[in-house]
DNA sequence: ATTATCAGGAACATGGGTGTTGCAATTATC
DNA sequence: GATAATTGCAACACCCATGTTCCTGATAAT
């Protein structure tokens, strides 16, 4: 049903949405959640789901369908095949980390993907290799480097920056209570993508003659 | 059940680690997976498992504890407060991922833990965050990172190093197809190991003059 | 050999989530 | 205002996993 050919009204589009956002926080925080949960959190009526989806394993397809265009898009925005590889994958960090932080749940690993889903991920991962290989033409990164190892630093290094605790905030154990997401300004995401881009580059070694960097005061 | 204070007979015990074998590598698969299916991988009737775990959380539990003790030691025999954190770290890196790969599911995230295994991960993070910290101390780790970004991104190093494909092998996304274990040999580990140090340390970024590292060939 | 323990198997009770249907009340759309 | 769509609500059937019980035959321990 949930995707039917046939115009829908306008308050029913509204459900739609608000049942995938009420979803996207449930299903984050518990990736077991009820139906039922899911629908209070909505405010909504367990029914009206069943109307607009199919069934649960829909829900969940459309929502990851939905992330992975919002990732494409991010991606996209950040031009990886035209501008410069470092500038490029900075903005792209960017833009991803703005985009997993709303679909915190619809973007992490439950298996492989299947459909559109996985047609949309393939072309994001070979954007993002791509990126790679330039980087290591133009010598950001070591051409020694396991191209394969890279991407998937880089990728583990996204999740980490977007789904774990901030800068600021540092519980006892550190990630015991990731709860809410507080809202991320632009300065915190500037600051993440920094930390991405610099782990991933730098490392955590000690500081580089001033051969490679300009200055770091 | 589980842990009645009676002493059980051999094939008792036999059955037990069985059991919790044939979880791990059902579960790791498919996490959702039946009692059913674990107790067919088993070899053993359903009935069985019941029979030696209270209830399907408890057996998760029992195998949480289990991997994390083993994990605690794989930390200590690494003697990470006394040797230098360097060789503390590397040497911690490869008993830790010959952990990992015994205990793909055990050790995955699924939320907090609660109960010892909880106390154990504690124990073992603060053991790693004193490795950082000496690290700091020592010049192996800038002193003007993050410590808790540092340990975040060791742990996921460690993870993507345990969990994803191999160096050999690459399909054409790369991770999916990671059904099997392909029985790790000491080089293998030994090069993951480095590849986590490595990536943790000097990043992908251009190599450094002679200063820091002796020769590179 | 005797005894206590163990495993297999079938049967049952239970709970809970899913998905469906019908109807009445509300609301958008024209 | 007329029409069609949408929603809430209650009720229902269904499936499936969990956990339990009881009995019989096998097996370790002494």
């Amino acid at each position: 049903m949930g995707t039917t050919g046939r115009k829908l009204r306008a308050d029913a589009e509204r459900s739609i949405r608000t049942i995938m956002e009420a979803a996207e926080r449930v299903l984050s925080e518990n990736p077991g959640a009820t139906m039922e949960q899911i629908a209070e959190a909505a405010g909504v009526a367990r029914t009206t789901i069943h109307r607009r989806f199919a069934s649960r394993e829909a829900l969940i397809d459309i929502m990851t369908v939905a992330a992975w265009r919002e990732i494409a898009e991010a991606v996209d925005a950040a031009r990886p095949s035209t501008a410069p590889p470092q500038v490029a994958m900075y903005q792209a960090t960017v833009n991803v980390l703005r985009v997993k932080s709303g679909w915190r749940f619809a973007l992490t690993n439950r298996g492989p993907l299947s459909g559109e889903a996985a047609r949309i991920e393939a072309d994001v991962i070979a954007k993002c290799d791509l990126a790679i290989r330039r980087g290591q033409q133009e010598g950001a990164i070591r051409p020694d480097a396991d191209p394969l190892w890279v991407r998937r630093v880089y990728l583990a290094l996204l999740t980490e920056a977007a789904h774990g605790p901030h800068p600021g905030h540092a519980g006892p154990c550190g990630e015991a209570a990731p709860a809410e997401t507080p809202a991320e300004t632009d300065a915190d995401i500037d600051e993440l993508a920094t930390r991405v881009m610099d782990t991933l580059i730098r490392g955590f070694g000690p500081a580089r003659p001033e051969a490679d960097r300009p200055r770091e005061d």
